[in-house]
DNA sequence: GATGAATGAGTCTTCATTCAT
DNA sequence: AATGAATGAAGACTCATTCAT
């Protein structure tokens, strides 16, 4: 006999699946891959049955689409405007942008859909573009702003910002990877932390861009 | 009428044949991962039949394990000798190492095994654990070494040698990565030639490296 | 509109799978061998596709050892209190479980296992063994029991019980071994029909087991 | 440099070729069944490559026909003119045809096509047909004529001699039977060795088949 | 004649997808 | 909405047969 809080949870529980099978299609798609998941693995770990995942996604393929496109937050307008609201030194809106990064997106199981697209973008060349598109461009702008700014108030060096941006993106990139390849094996495979890792990184990082003092 | 050439080149087949399926199965899994490629397209990249193929290795796991290993140069101890050879600056040496990476490695098939390992080692761990102990801690060690020198000459600045490995090692590491992936679909998506790419990171990453000069 | 009857129908279906691939397997096991069988053969029998045989069975094997372990029904303890209850003479005891068991096994599917086992014990020696234990060894002692029994009350002259164990067992793996080989080619290969074999064997076999008259 | 003995070695080694193929190529059907043999084994158990059987025998259904038919002696007419020579009792022929019979097939390889008639008759009619004219039809004919000799001679007591074939053959029959199947994995697994085997079948058959004495 | 490399049809097995309940 | 039994297309692997040498 069905209660209204029954009603209720059940309810809850439909609202909430897909969300729980597109956790567990991102989760075993960045680690196995695609096309060494199986289907009835995602539904297990999403504890529904096969035939209830494709009640929410009509195939395979469109629960990837789905896990690449909904796990993109499309935040970035935000971030501008995070951007243009810093009050402080450009070294120091960087060492706050990697921070911001690492928390927001390298622990989230977003991080993960980097190496997902990496594996992936050749045999889904759409949804690479889509990739590019709506995260790698906007992202690379965001970098570009960031140096914009570093360079406008004379703290970093003129340089092609097209290429300065991988300065930036490059350490994100490699332990993203790293992340949710070797890291997942061998946690220990980097040699360091990852918090010496980036503090490394933007240190010498900044140490290169910093203008030249006269 | 078979003539000795005639049996030569078919010698030469034969020798040839474990060497052509290797190359075609280390595009192909680099390209498309190991799941998503069927045996029969790599031995129609081979030109040779499917039967072939599992007449020079026993199953499809197996070619996986010779790609791996086969396009592992174990050439580290010559490249330890040429290191300790080198005549010239620090920063002279690290620009010459990274020339000569892009080289022989970046630009060989054996460039894509990293993306490979990097799919494919949550699936076949013995791999990523052989991948780590041949290329991956030599490739460390190689790295370090020049940044002992730098130290020791006076050029580099001191710092935690652990770490900064990466500094070196990530640049190319997000090259290949993005050089098997995005790389294939859209070449354009660095946003920078190759060139400007490692001249870029080569340039910021001496300056943070340097020595501070008193 | 399902009703409860259809329910009810595709649990019984669900049910009785097994038995019907059973069922199907056994036949063409013993009528063509297991190596010359095709899972698809024995799907297409029970009236299921390929698949779902795996669905019961994990490998062909798997159900090769499923043939040979469900058709042996284990009821030598059931036959032991059969012949201890056994009133009449031990010659009418011999016509009797000759009978019975031509009812119960030689005309059963398990009939045809006996033939299945002397084709495949070479190439599934574990299987060899089981059969041995469950159906040779038991059945051999069963006989024994007969045999003893003769001799004690009189009836039979003394013998050799594990040599004499054969007079009365030859006959019967003769034609099972022939039931399922030529009898399903050639029905007439015989010569006589099947109660006249065994009448004749019966008797000569009685007459030669009969104790000496004084 | 072939010199003449050199030759003379190739071309016996010529000859012996289909022989040595047979050889092999009955063993291992007989053991193993014909599906599960592969031409390679044969081959490989003759010494000769797997293309060099083909040059022998067109294909490996050739190689099956060949198995049988030239197993088989056809020297029944020799039998039928020892028979009739045979000067002393019947029980004594019988006897002696049992020995014989032990001698020349039970312990040479054609006593294993046998075995291999029964697995295979199914899949191969027409050699089941060959085998029944060639051996079974012309062996019941010649036990027959031993037991019509003996009931002729007051010997043998008057019977059905289409069923009394089966009293001389049945223990024949089993025991290749189980040599060539249990025997080879579990060689006690008859319980008695061959010489009590037959003596007690022999013993028995001939007490149940001697006239009453008046 | 002999070889063994090469082939590809055939078989077992998996797994995305469907659908009756 | 949810299930899970059933399907069959697709893929790894085998092996009888061919053929260039």
């Amino acid at each position: 006999m069905p209660t209204s809080s029954d009603a209720a949870r059940r309810t809850r529980r439909k609202e909430a699946r897909p969300a729980e099978l597109l956790e567990a299609a991102t989760r075993l798609f960045v680690e196995k891959g695609y096309a060494a998941t199986r289907v009835e693995e995602v539904a297990a770990q999403a504890n529904v049955s096969k035939g209830t995942l494709f009640l929410y996604y009509p195939s395979k393929e469109a629960l990837l689409k789905a896990v690449v496109r909904e796990n993109i937050a499309g935040r970035f307008a935000e971030w501008h405007t995070e951007l243009q609201d810093f009050v402080g030194t450009t070294p120091d809106l960087v060492r706050y942008a990697f921070a911001v990064w690492l928390e927001r997106i390298a622990h989230s199981p977003a991080g993960g859909i980097c190496k997902l697209m990496s594996s992936e973008c050749y045999n889904f060349p759409e949804l690479a573009t889509f990739y590019l598109e709506e995260v790698i461009y906007p992202g690379n702008a965001l970098v570009r702003c960031i140096l914009e700014r570093g360079v406008a108030r004379g703290e970093f060096r003129a340089m092609d910002l097209d290429a300065g941006i991988h300065l930036i993106v490059t350490p994100m990139f490699s332990y993203l990877q790293w992340r949710h390849s070797m890291g997942i094996c061998y946690p220990d495979s980097l040699g360091v932390s990852a918090e010496v890792y980036f503090a490394t990184h933007i240190d010498n990082l900044l140490r290169g861009l910093a203008a030249d003092t006269p």
